[in-house]
DNA sequence: GCCTATTTAATTGTGCACAATTGAATTGGA
DNA sequence: TCCAATTCAATTGTGCACAATTAAATAGGC
């Protein structure tokens, strides 16, 4: 292994960008590869349940609670309703919820769980512990990962 | 605020459910949601360069090596052609990269930048530095979660 | 040399993800 | 009460992301 001195001095005032935009040093790579990577193991446990992973994300977020309106549902995955709403649109299609205007304020759309959305639920718990065992990392450090993830995201929340 | 108590036993060969499926519990999910505000992050960052957060780090790519096939670049960054064809053919309208069949393999294409490519690398350089700032993390921190993405993902493709 | 299997990029079809915009409903101040 | 501002979901347009398939090129075994 070679270490790179620092005696390379082509233009002091400008620092050299080589290593700054190494793909291997940005943090965004990483959680972009991680996370389609994630995104990709689940695909084959959620097929046999009828669902894409971002609809499995929306079916976490009603059984956790139903019913929620879109952008209550938006503000609990970070996505607005241009994603939503055909993404419901689907799942409305596919027997699992029912999509009913607020009675008390039109603008809004209530998003709840039919039966078929509910029983759904005993099937999908099992979908965490089999993808559990494909991370390859010991359950504290996949807690240790993604708390460090939700901070990352608070920040940068507040930040704005 | 009130504390779910433990003392529900409705069934207690099945381990209730709940709590497994919480989203605040799913490492999936503060990768996605992490992932996704970071992406958003860079985007003010990168529009004045005229690329897309995907496109950004097509480039970063290829700044790193090129001239390089559509296969090399799909490695790197875990897409495959269905993505960085339109995505390439994008780049190459905006004058930042030639695509060209490989002589000695025609199934290859060689993806090369042009003289704007490598001269929206300077610009570039700059991303990082600025979007590091909106973390609200310190840099070691921040190599460390990199880092463990890293070994995630380099765990989880080997297991395949 | 011939033929099958494999490789590579492109294409097709589907489902996101998001900025900008739109239309309808609601809120709040004058 | 009226009207402008705001809110909410839906729509429009664009760019991904990927499975499946296709077409052309190449590799390798016989």
């Amino acid at each position: 292994m070679i270490t790179k001195t620092k005696t390379k001095t082509q233009s002091p005032a400008v620092p050299t960008v080589g290593d700054r935009l190494r793909l291997d040093n940005q943090l965004c790579f990483a959680l972009y590869a991680a996370s389609g990577l994630v995104t990709r193991a689940y695909r084959p446990l959620l097929e046999p349940l009828g669902l894409t992973y971002p609809q499995y994300l929306v079916m976490l977020a009603l059984w956790e609670q139903a019913p929620r309106t879109v952008k209550a549902l938006g503000q609990a995955l970070e996505l607005d309703s241009g994603t939503l709403t055909p993404l419901l649109k689907r799942l409305e299609s596919a027997g699992f919820v029912t999509r009913t205007r607020d009675v008390q304020d039109e603008r809004r759309v209530q998003i709840a769980l039919t039966q078929a959305g509910e029983a759904l639920r005993e099937k999908a718990a099992e979908v965490p512990v089999a993808l559990a065992c494909q991370l390859q990392l010991p359950l504290d450090e996949i807690a240790d990962l993604r708390t460090t993830l939700q901070d990352l995201a608070r920040k940068m929340k507040a930040a704005d």
